[in-house]
DNA sequence: CGCGAGGTTGAATGACCTCAAGCGGTGTGG
DNA sequence: CCACACCGCTTGAGGTCATTCAACCTCGCG
């Protein structure tokens, strides 16, 4: 129906899964594992971190918290996904544990070194910044002119294959609602209503008409 | 005063300006210049394009447009940063001239194949592309959580220093405000009101109070 | 002089937020 | 084993901030 592919027609997430963490494979070796528990905090905001973690199993959020409270979730990150790497001069986004995680973590001299010895690992690198510095751009038109609906829907999305299969078969997703509110930034409450609407509009998806972008 | 650096303070812009397009110095050679008129397209949505442009002289938005006619600019760039960059198998996101520019471009195979060859160049593109990305993290807390005064305000900071000498003294910024309304995700009256109120409580400073991040 | 583009201002509407109460599940201690 | 408390989710009612709609103004230009 649609003529001519010269706008987005919607505001589906990118692709399955741009910019993953296989690149990191070869300094496997140098990597150990590490453990996190639920809610406790990998990285601190601002710190200067020498190193990034692979994720092996779990999901992590990074998260800016401002002095009044509002906080902005910047994503959540699965097995496969990396977590601290564009820190170069520290970042100021911390890191937390949303179930219990393990990490692989690798030192980021390490990278940095690699990289500089071996150009087709440093191309891998390019690539994948490169995928992420394009999902952010389409989080801006979600952020910025998405309504909450088409927000919510997004996120229903990009969530699918992430579902935990909980015991109660209650809400299946691995964060608190506190935290999908502070990564679409809205209200809490208006992401459990659009929650809720979805669910009684059929399951997954969420609403008919949701014209925002891949 | 604040007592320690463990949130955001405020929503001001990051540092002076992070990410610039030093880094494709050593590629000047093969270069060459064109130029766009004001409103004219330089790259269009979904294209693929083989080009990135460093910026010589004037202002360029990108953009993507929805089906519906709503519209997020990803970013204004000035001269010394770069348009085009992040494009690996094609960018969602449309460039336009704001004003009248000259520009500089570069094949994309030729940044590609010197970035093998030189592993100092593929670094200095690393530390590009991860400046980019932390800009990004910051643009995410402004649209996700800032008040349309903090967005302004964020806004008329980050333009401080590319204010045009307007024969009238009119409106010193380059862009319309339906561009900076679509930038900040606001409504062009939002933005009008607002940054009438910055000018009668003190031209720069938009509003005493304005709590969001750096 | 009339026209169009961009900017400014006012009034009304509405989407989302805030406040508040209530529910179900889980964990803890008596 | 049950009572209680707490946490996260849900739902309702009311308020607020930004949008929408619309008029008017200014400037540059044919």
């Amino acid at each position: 129906m649609s003529p001519a592919p010269a706008v987005k027609d919607d505001l589906s997430p990118s692709a399955p899964f741009a910019g993953r963490g296989r690149w990191l494979e070869p300094l496997r070796s140098g990597a150990v594992f590490i453990r996190f528990r639920r809610d406790s905090q990998i990285v601190a905001q601002d710190e200067v971190s020498d190193y990034c973690f692979l994720i092996v199993t779990g999901c992590v959020r990074t998260a800016m918290a401002l002095e009044d409270g509002r906080r902005q979730i910047g994503e959540f990150l699965f097995p496969g996904d990396i977590v601290g790497y564009d820190t170069v001069g520290g970042h100021p986004f911390s890191a937390a544990a949303v179930s219990d995680v393990t990490l692989r973590r690798f030192r980021l001299a390490a990278i940095e070194a690699h990289a500089m010895r071996d150009a087709g690992f440093a191309q891998a690198m390019r690539h994948f910044t490169t995928a992420q510095l394009r999902k952010a751009h389409l989080r801006f038109v979600l952020l910025g002119r998405g309504t909450a609906g088409e927000r919510i829907a997004y996120f229903m999305r990009e969530m699918e294959g992430h579902m935990v299969s909980s015991p109660t078969g209650r809400s299946a997703l691995p964060m608190k609602l506190m935290d999908v509110a502070d990564y679409l930034g809205l209200a809490l409450e208006t992401v459990c209503r659009g929650m809720t609407a979805s669910r009684r509009a059929g399951g997954a998806a969420p609403s008919p008409d949701v014209p925002l972008p891949h």
